[in-house]
DNA sequence: TTGAAATTCAAACAAACGTTTGATATAATT
DNA sequence: AATTATATCAAACGTTTGTTTGAATTTCAA
C-alpha cells in the first residue's frame, strides 16, 4: 500500500473519531508509519489532506443520490414520488458506506456528520458547494411531493432532516441514558428507523 | 464590567461563532481587552474557562425544562401528556435565549449546539451528566405519551430530535441553496415550527 | 493612614503546531 | 550503465499554543 493511501486511510479514521483541528500531522504520519514531510509531498498542506480525504469519497456519494433520484424522476414521470422514496434516495448511499465490505466507511460517515453539522471557516464553503445541488434537486421534489405544506415550511423541515441525519451519522451510538434496550441497531436499521420519523416529520399537519 | 465578565462574554461569542479549539486565549483577552494572565488568574485554565461559560447559563435551562415538565405531570395527573407540551417545555427553554433582552442568549444557543453534535473529549463527560437527567426525565414521559410505539424506537426519535434541534440551534440561518423564501423566521418561530416537525417524526406511524 | 489582600501587568516559559530543508535512497527512463 | 525523476529521511524552521512568573498596581478593611 502506497504512502499516499496509508496517510489517507489514516487521517480518516483519526479525522472522523477527534475532528479536523484535535488530529495534528504528526498524529497521522505516527499512525500511519510514514515521515512526516510526505504529508507537504504528496498532499501540500493539512488542509489539502483533509480536502483530499473528502473528495476521495463524497463524489461517489452525492453520484449515488442524484442517479437515484433521476431514476425515480423517471419511474413516476410527472407523477408525485413518494416521500419514503425520495428519502430512501437520499440515504441509502450514505448509510450504504457502514456495510462490512466498505473499509472504514462507517468513519467516513462521522467525517460528514462533521461537515455539516460544523459551520467551518473556508472548508465549508467548498463542500456546501458539492452538496448544494444535490439538496437543491431533492428539495424541489420535496415541495411537489407535499403540495399541502408551504414550501418554505418544507425547506425548514429538510433542514431540520438534515440535522438528525448528521447527528446520528457522528454519534452512531445512542449515549447510555437513552439506550434503555438491549439490542443494537445496525446502519440498515437505523436507516429504516431514520425515515420513518423524517416521514412523519416532514408531512406533519 | 469586572474582568471575569467582561471575559465569559466575549469567550461566549467567540466559543460560539468559531468553536472551542479554533478560539486561543489570546483572541478572548485581546478582544476583551484584558491581560492574558486573567485566564489562569480568575479560571486556572482554558478548559475551565469554558466549562465556567457553560455553567453560568446551562442550569438555568435545564431547571425550566424539569420545571415546566414537573408542572405538566401536575397538570395531567396520572393521565397522558400532550406531545407537543412536551415538546414545548423541552425547547422553550432554549429559544428563550434567542430573546432579544437575553444579552448573548442566541450565541449561548451556538454553543449547546456544539456541545450535542461534537462529542468531545472529556469535556463532554460533564455537560453530558447535566444533560442526561433532563433527557432521561423526559424520555420517561415521551414513551408514556406513545403508548403505541415501542420504548426503544422513541428513544431513537428522540435522540434524532436532539440531533434536529442541535443542528438548528448551531446553524441559525439556513444555507442559501435552503432558503427560497424571503421572510426570515425568527427564534420563536422556528420553534413553533420544530415542534411541528418533531410532533410528526415522533408519532409516526 | 497603614498594611494586607486582590488584581493587573509585561515578559517569558516549554510544548506543540504546520511546514520546509537538503541530503539520501529508490524507481523509472534512456 | 548512466541519468533523470520520484520518494523518503532526519532535522530544523518560525509560529502559535496554554500557562507561569514576579513585580507593579489597585482595592479595601483595620
Amino acid at each position: 500500500m502506497s504512502t499516499k493511501d496509508k496517510i489517507l486511510d489514516v487521517a480518516e479514521i483519526l479525522f472522523a473519531e477527534n475532528g479536523f483541528d484535535s488530529v495534528s500531522v504528526r498524529d497521522i504520519v505516527g499512525k500511519a508509519e510514514v515521515n512526516i514531510s510526505a504529508i507537504s509531498y504528496h498532499f501540500g498542506s493539512k488542509e489539502d489532506l483533509i480536502i483530499s480525504v473528502i473528495d476521495r469519497r463524497i463524489k461517489n456519494v452525492n453520484d449515488q443520490r442524484l442517479e437515484k433520484l433521476y431514476s425515480l424522476r423517471k419511474e413516476y414521470n410527472n407523477k408525485t414520488i413518494p416521500l419514503n422514496s425520495l428519502l430512501e434516495a437520499f440515504l441509502q448511499p450514505v448509510f450504504s458506506l457502514g456495510k462490512e465490505d466498505q473499509k472504514n466507511g462507517s468513519k467516513f460517515m462521522k467525517i460528514i456528520g462533521r461537515i455539516i453539522s460544523n459551520p467551518n471557516t473556508g472548508l465549508k464553503e467548498k463542500l456546501i458547494n458539492m452538496f448544494s445541488e444535490v439538496a437543491k434537486e431533492f428539495l424541489s421534489d420535496l415541495i411537489k411531493t407535499l403540495p399541502n405544506i408551504k414550501p418554505e415550511v418544507v425547506s425548514y423541515r429538510f433542514y431540520f432532516s438534515i440535522g438528525s441525519m448528521a447527528h446520528i451519522l457522528m454519534n452512531q451510538e445512542m449515549p447510555k441514558f437513552l439506550n434503555n434496550s438491549s439490542s443494537k441497531l445496525d446502519f440498515e436499521n437505523i436507516k429504516i428507523e431514520l425515515i420513518n420519523f423524517l416521514v412523519g416529520g416532514l408531512s406533519a399537519k
